[in-house]
DNA sequence: AAGCCCGACAACCGCTCCCTA
DNA sequence: CTAGGGAGCGGTTGTCGGGCT
């Protein structure tokens, strides 16, 4: 038993919008604002799904959004935020006034990942795709495991005072996310978060 | 000129999160 | 405490335009 559809999918429209859409979009957001995205199509006499309707202003609408090429020291801002962040595309967008998680996932897809692919980098982890484990004799998927907890040995707790601890999950804005054990927190169930937590990016 | 390929980007879909009754 | 519903998020797909053969 599924939810109910956020919409009824045989009156809407689907695809590309129209100018006149567009225009019915932007003069009720004007008037009466952002939210309420489940009953805004009626209200706007728009024949679209709400969620289509949030996303169309969101991420191409707004006034507030920076259009055109992405500038090198975005590209920087993104793979370093990418780098702690992971695939958090909203949350690097909110570090990037006037881009949407959308395009900077676009973009990642598109540009950067083929970028840092040319310099030797896995995408996913930020590191040198040819670790050095072909002489190892072990299994791409011990490798791959390993290469995980190297990634979270590089964000550890540090090494000294036993009794304080660095909430990552604050840094990452998620402090208050069921992921963070900080609340229980013994260093051994702060590690166990990162290593799933980096784990569970795995394809 | 026509057809094909590929990159860029817009949009959709399904899931999760979070708030409220 | 729990269930339901709206909003948000991330992955994926669709479409379009430009370059190449």
């Amino acid at each position: 038993m599924g939810r109910a559809p956020c919409c009824e999918k045989a009156h809407t429209n689907k695809g590309t919008w129209t100018k006149e859409e567009d225009q019915r979009l932007i003069s009720y957001v004007r008037t009466h604002g952002e939210g309420c995205w489940r009953s805004l199509p009626k209200a706007a006499g728009l024949l679209r799904c709400g969620k289509s309707c949030r996303l169309r202003w969101i991420n191409y609408l707004r006034p507030d959004l920076k259009r055109g090429n992405f500038t090198d020291e975005e590209d920087e801002l993104i793979i370093k935020l990418h780098g702690s962040l992971g695939n958090k595309w909203s949350a690097i967008a909110t570090r990037l006034p006037g881009r949407t998680d959308n395009e900077i996932k676009n973009h990642w897809n598109t540009n950067i990942k083929r970028k840092l692919l040319g310099q030797g980098l896995d995408p996913r982890t930020h590191r040198p795709v040819h670790g050095g484990s072909q002489s190892s004799g072990v299994s791409a998927d011990d490798d791959s495991r390993r290469s995980n907890l190297d990634l979270d040995l590089t964000i550890s707790l540090p090494s000294s005072r036993s009794s304080e601890t660095i909430c990552f999950c604050y840094h990452l804005g998620i402090r208050s996310s069921e992921a963070c054990s900080c609340r229980t927190s013994s260093s051994m169930r702060f590690l166990s978060f990162q290593h799933t937590s980096s784990t569970s990016t795995s394809p």
